[in-house]
DNA sequence: GTCATTGCAAAGCATTTGCAAGTCG
DNA sequence: CGACTTGCAAATGCTTTGCAATGAC
C-alpha cells in the first residue's frame, strides 16, 4: 500500500500510515468512525476527514474495497480490495467472507446477457449469525 | 396492493393511490425524487415525506423492493417485489432485470457454509449499458 | 521553499422525525 | 368525531468540501 501511494505521488504522512495499519490488520472491516476511533489512539488530533480522503485514495488506487450501505456507514476490506461476497449479521454488524465458488462466471454470464460492459460486482447477504442466533435472535 | 394496505389497517388516502400507480407502473426502479416528480404532476403540494412514509409501509408489507445504495437516492421496484439481481448503468444510472438462474440455491449454499439466517439477498452489478457505451462511455 | 496534506467547520444529500392542521372511515 | 395522514420544517447521520495553517520532500 505504501508503495503504492508513493508510486503515484502522494506524500507519506504518519497520519496516513496509521490509517494503512488499520486497515491492513483489521479483518473485521471496519468503518470510517471504527478506523478513526483506533487511529485516534495513537493521534488523539486525528480528522474524520482525514480518515476519508485517505480511504478516497486507497480506494482509486485498488487498495482497498469499500462496501457500500444505505442507511449505515460504508465498510472497507484492505486484505482483499477485490469484489468477492460478504454475509452481513443485521442484529450486530459483523461481517464475514463466505466460500461461494464461480462468483467472477456470473459477471461474465451476465455481460453476455444485457450487453453491458460490468465494472464491479456486489453479492451481498444480510441475515443473522449464529452468535446472534443463539442469543435468541 | 391497495388490499394489502387496507388489510394492514392503512387509510386510503388519494395521495396514496397517486404514488401506487406510480410503482405500479413504473419499470424503471424509480428513487423517490423520480416518484415524488411524477405525483406532483396531479398533487403539486405533495410532500417528499409522504412518499417517503407510504414507500416504508409498503416495503413493511413486502409490496415493493427496496434498492438500497450508498452515494446516491435509493431505487424501488414494485413490479417484482422479491429480492432478484439487477445491473446499473453508472453512466445514465438505467436499472435492468437480467435473467440469472439459481439465485436461491447461491443463498442456500451460503447458509450452510456460514451458520448464518439469510434474510435476504442483493445481488447487483454495476457497469456501462450498450447505448453509452454507442455514445463512447 | 513548494505544494500536498491536515484539521476544523460548514455544507451537502438522502432520509427521518415532530407536530399542527386536515381528512378518511 | 377520533385516529390516522399530510405537509412543512427541523433534525439526523454519513460524507464531502473550503480554507488557513502545517509539514513532507
Amino acid at each position: 500500500m505504501i508503495a503504492s501511494l508513493r508510486k503515484a505521488g502522494y506524500r507519506i504522512t504518519p497520519q496516513r500510515l496509521a490509517i494503512l495499519k488499520v486497515l491492513a490488520e483489521s479483518a473485521d472491516h471496519p468503518d470510517v468512525g471504527g478506523i478513526h476511533r483506533k487511529v485516534g489512539r495513537q493521534y488523539p488530533a486525528m480528522s474524520l476527514a482525514t480518515v476519508y480522503k485517505t480511504i478516497s485514495q486507497l480506494k482509486d488506487l485498488g487498495q482497498v474495497l469499500e462496501l457500500e450501505f444505505s442507511g449505515i456507514a460504508n465498510r472497507y476490506d484492505g486484505k482483499k480490495p477485490y469484489a468477492h461476497p460478504h454475509v452481513l449479521c443485521e442484529c450486530c454488524g459483523k461481517i464475514v467472507d463466505p466460500e461461494v465458488p464461480n462468483t467472477e462466471k456470473f459477471a461474465a454470464d451476465l455481460s453476455r446477457a444485457t450487453g453491458f460492459r460490468i465494472h464491479s460486482t456486489r453479492l451481498d447477504f444480510f441475515g443473522t449469525c449464529p452468535t446472534c442466533l443463539r442469543k435468541g435472535k
